[in-house]
DNA sequence: TGTTCCTTTTGGAACGTTCCAAAATATAGC
DNA sequence: GCTATATTTTGGAACGTTCCAAAAGGAACA
C-alpha cells in the first residue's frame, strides 16, 4: 500500500507538500498540485486515517453505539446523526451491542480505543459506571436514558410525560384496568415505568396497577402478553413500554382470539416506521428520532469545540399519535 | 490522556512490558503483571488502536457498509457479521451510506482510511469501478449484488430462482397479469427484475409482463402502486423487488380500495421481520440474511488469512414463504 | 547588485504503539 | 562459585502522518 513519501518520490517533491494537498491546505503552486494530484491517481494512494489521527490528536469521528440496530426506531435516530454530522466535518462510526450489556460495553470501548472525538450512546444497557468512565476520556451523550451523573449530556424524551399520554388517552375511553408491558433494565424503561405508575396513581388507579416483562423487543412483548392473558381478569388496556413490544403483544392477544380495540385496546411508544404502517396503525407516543439524534451531535460538538463545560439535558416533548388499536372498553368500567 | 509511557512510570517498568501485558503475551512475572494492571486501572489508561494499528499494519476490524439501516432485512445481516466476527477476533465498524451512491462512495472511503482489514459491502448501490477501486486495496465482500468482475467476492440469493419462486407461485393461483415493482439500480434489484423476466417469458407471459419503479423503500412501493393503478387494466398480482417496497404497495392499493388477497395479490422479497408480523402477513421470498452475513465473514477471513486468492461467489437458495397475501385471482384468466 | 519581502518548499521531530535484538537476571548443573 | 541456559526485561527503530521553523526562490525596488 503506496505512503506519502511513495507519491512524494513520484510526483518529485517532498512529502509535506503532499501532505498540503491531501488536506487542502493553500499556497501550493499549481503545477506541483498537479504533478501530486497525478501521482496520487497513479498510485491509487489513500491517507492513513491512524497515522493522521495521531499526530493531530483528534479523528473528527463521531462514534454511535446503537443498542437495538434491529428496533427501526434507531434508523430515524442515526439518520438525523449522520445528517448533522455531515454538515459538520465529522464522520460517523457505528458500532451495536445486540442489546447485551457486556457486547454494548466493548462495543463501547473499540470506539474509545479509536480515539472517536465524541460518543453518541443510543439507548444503552450498560451500568451507569461504564458510561461515566467513558465520560472521563470523552465527551458523550447518552440518548433516551436519564443519566443521573452528570458525566456526561443526555437527549431524552420526556418518558415521564409520553407514559401520562398514553395513560391519559386510555383513561379518557373510561380504560381503567391498564396493564404495562415493561422494557426491562436500562434506556428509558426504568422512567417509562416509572411515567406509567405515577400516572395510574394520579388518576386513581393505583389498585389497577400491572405489570409484565417484555424486554423491549417483539419476542419480550408476546411473552409479555402471554403472561397477562393467564390471569384471572384481563386488562382492558395494555400500554407497552415501545412499539416493537408493542407489535409483539398484538399478536399475542390476537392469536389468543381478542379484537383489538374491541376487546382490548394497546397503546405503544416509540413511533416507530413499523406502527405507521396501515396494517399495525398502532396508537403510540412519538418521539422525534431524528431531531433527538441532530441535537446529540450538537451538544457533542459544544464540548469538542470547547464551547460548553457544563453537563445539558435535552428533554424533547413526546406526542401522541392516535391511530386503530384504541378505543372504549367493551364493557363499561365499574366506576 | 495517558500513554503507555505514563503507565511504565507509575508501575516501575519499561513501555514494553506494558505493551506485554495489554496484549496478552506471556513470559511476564506476577509481580510485574500486577504492578502494572493497577497503575492501567489507576491510570484509565486505554490503548491507542491507532499507533497500535500503524506499526501492526493491520486492525482486526472489519468494515461493513451498509446502503440502508432503515431496512429491517440489514438488521439481520448485522447480527450474523458481528456473531462470526467476534467468534474469529475481529471488530466490526458500521457506515451507512443512506441510499445515496455518493454517500456510500465517502462511507467506503473512510472504513479503507482507517485501514480496516476487510470491507463488506451490502446491497451497495455504488458504481463497479467504486467496487473494484476498493478491492485493489483490501478483501472485499460484497452481499446481494452480482459483481462481474472478479475484483471482489460475493454472497448472494439466487435471485433469478428467487423471482422466479414468485412468478411461479402466483402463476400457480391462475395469474396472468402478475406486475413488477423495479428496485433501482444496483443492489440485487437489476437482477431480480431479470428473473421476473425470465421467468414470465418461460411460463409464455411475456405479453403480460409490467414493470413499474420502487426504488426498495416504502415510498418507493406505494408510489409504484399508485401508477399501476392508473393503468386501464389492472393487474390481477404485483410482485415487489423488495418487501419494503411491497409493503408500500400493499397501503397504495388497500386506500384504493382494493382487498387483498381477494381483488389483488402480492409477493415480496426478503422476508424481513415485518413481512413476518401476522398484521402485515405478507407473502414473501425468504433469505437468510444472518447466514448471508456469516458467510461474507468467513469469505472475508479466508483473504485476509490469505487461504484463498481464487474470487468465490457464494450463492444461497431463497425459498417461498407463504402467508396471506396471495390468492387465487378473482377472475378467471382468459386462458 | 544588493536588500527586503513574499511565496513556495523542505527536512526533522513528534504522535503512541509494537517489534526485535540484546541486556539483565534467575536457575540449574557440576 | 562458575558456567551454561532459561527467563524476564529493556531501549531503540519503525509505522505514516502532520506540524513547524527554516531554507530556497522570485519579485520589487533602490
Amino acid at each position: 500500500m503506496p505512503t506519502i513519501l511513495d507519491v512524494a518520490r513520484r510526483a518529485g517533491v517532498s512529502k509535506s507538500l503532499v501532505s498540503m494537498v491531501t488536506r487542502g491546505e493553500g499556497g501550493v503552486s499549481e503545477e506541483k498540485r498537479r504533478a501530486i494530484l497525478e501521482a496520487i491517481d497513479e498510485l491509487d494512494y489513500r491517507p492513513n486515517a491512524m497515522a493522521r489521527g495521531l499526530v493531530q490528536r483528534q479523528t473528527r469521528i463521531l462514534g454511535v453505539m446503537i443498542s437495538d440496530l434491529q428496533n427501526p426506531f434507531f434508523g430515524a435516530v442515526i439518520s438525523g446523526i449522520q445528517e448533522r454530522a455531515e454538515e459538520r466535518g465529522f464522520r460517523v462510526l457505528i458500532t451495536t451491542g445486540d442489546r447485551t450489556p457486556s457486547v454494548e460495553e466493548s462495543a463501547m470501548e473499540n470506539l474509545l480505543e479509536l480515539r472517536v472525538d465524541g460518543l453518541i450512546l443510543a439507548s444503552p444497557r450498560v451500568g451507569d459506571e461504564a458510561i461515566a468512565h467513558a465520560g472521563r476520556s470523552v465527551p458523550v451523550v447518552v440518548l433516551n436514558r436519564d443519566t443521573n451523573d452528570d458525566s456526561s449530556d443526555s437527549v431524552t424524551n420526556d418518558n415521564i410525560a409520553g407514559a401520562r399520554l398514553a395513560v391519559e388517552h386510555l383513561v379518557s375511553f373510561g380504560h381503567r384496568r391498564i396493564a404495562f408491558i415493561e422494557g426491562g433494565v436500562g434506556a428509558g424503561a426504568r422512567i417509562r415505568r416509572e411515567g406509567y405508575l405515577r400516572a395510574m396513581r394520579d388518576f386513581g388507579l393505583e389498585e389497577e396497577i400491572v405489570t409484565v416483562e417484555g424486554r423491549h423487543t417483539e419476542e419480550g412483548g408476546h411473552q409479555g402478553a402471554m403472561e397477562l392473558l393467564k390471569m384471572r381478569v384481563l386488562p382492558t388496556a395494555v400500554f407497552a413500554s415501545n412499539d416493537l413490544c408493542a407489535i409483539g403483544a398484538m399478536t399475542a392477544f390476537e392469536e389468543a382470539g381478542l379484537s383489538i380495540p374491541d376487546d382490548l385496546s394497546l397503546v405503544g411508544y416509540d413511533n416507530n416506521r413499523m406502527a405507521a404502517l396501515r396494517h399495525i396503525s398502532l396508537t403510540t407516543i412519538d418521539q422525534p428520532g431524528g431531531d433527538m439524534g441532530r441535537s446529540a451531535v450538537e451538544r457533542l460538538l459544544e464540548r469538542i469545540d470547547g464551547d460548553r463545560t457544563e453537563p445539558s439535558h435535552d428533554v424533547v416533548s413526546p406526542s401522541l399519535v392516535v391511530r386503530s388499536t384504541t378505543g372504549p372498553p367493551r364493557f363499561e368500567a365499574k366506576a
